[in-house]
DNA sequence: GTGGGTTACTTGTGAGCGCAAGTATTGTGC
DNA sequence: GCACAATACTTGCGCTCACAAGTAACCCAC
């Protein structure tokens, strides 16, 4: 322990029920992720990061969006994404097209065969979120978890740049 | 979207309720840790990941831990955390010793030094996980977090190496 | 006490990702 | 219309991490 013993109390460290969230969090993201991440690779090849790439286009206006804002939807970095999109784009799920509008934007664009691909796969997908996540709650608790997410969520809104 | 429209069903897909829970996860979990590796690398010069092993080591037996163990707590590979504890052990915050008992295993033992500079950047630390995490949450919704998540971890443990 | 399996750690290698820098395009002020 | 800044993307580079293979030590027969 760092607070309290060794005369050197730490500000004031976490309750118990504090710590049991904030582990919770990290705890169950990394196992839930992790889990569906083995079994996404071991079943179709495909990472996480890929599927989250193909899943977001599926929900697209015309099945495409401009690279920042799938990058900032996926939490990735844009030189991160060019280089997730590489990887699609060599399979064939994904094509780049310029934009007509404003010639500095490329749209990552699901093709025919990336959507045939995904809704092949999200059924393994959504199974496991189902059977890692949703099925261990009660209707209740998933409720609660949402409002609860959506509360931190607010917390974000303003600039968080910090320093 | 995926399911529905296109006329392919897949099995069956998320509700609103269960895709904002998942999906809040993903995004919060992200969003928080995203936001505390920042603050942490700005002020300190110290990733989450070396926050954690000097965390878990201030908390165990004789501020040392066997690697494996380790490793395990912290989600990380044998191979990651060796590298890992590399950093550390260079800027002195860690030390390795063999344990007494079996000559296959090395300790990581957190130094004074370590004990000094993690008392000091705790709070830091846990300033963030206040102010992102625990302050958006009522009292009741912490306790119903908590609960969610200790529900979900008892997925875990069953063999889940699955297929 | 010797062989064979298991466990603990380290090293080689490759993939993923972010930051910084570079290029191209757009918008703005004059 | 011409600088100059801002935006969108890509490329160079370094860091982190996991997997696989290698080494060392332990454990259990027999």
């Amino acid at each position: 322990m760092v607070g309290g013993r060794y005369g050197v109390p730490v500000t004031e460290w976490l309750d118990d029920e504090e710590m049991a969230a904030w582990r919770g969090l990290v705890d169950v993201s990394a196992a839930v992720m992790g889990a569906l991440e083995s079994e996404l690779v071991a079943h179709h090849g495909i990472t996480t990061g890929d599927y989250g790439v193909l899943a977001r286009l599926s929900e697209a206006e015309n099945s495409s969006m401009r690279m920042c804002d799938l990058a900032s939807a996926l939490h990735l970095s844009p030189s991160g994404l060019t280089r997730r999109l590489d990887g699609l784009v060599r399979r064939q799920l994904v094509s780049r097209e310029p934009s007509a509008g404003d010639r500095r934007v490329m749209l990552a664009v699901l093709t025919d065969e990336g959507r045939a691909f995904l809704e092949r796969i999200a059924p393994l997908h959504l199974d496991g979120v189902r059977r890692y996540f949703i099925s261990q709650l009660s209707r209740t608790q998933l409720r609660n978890l949402s409002s609860a997410f959506r509360s931190i969520e607010r917390g974000f809104v303003p600039t968080e740049s910090d320093d």
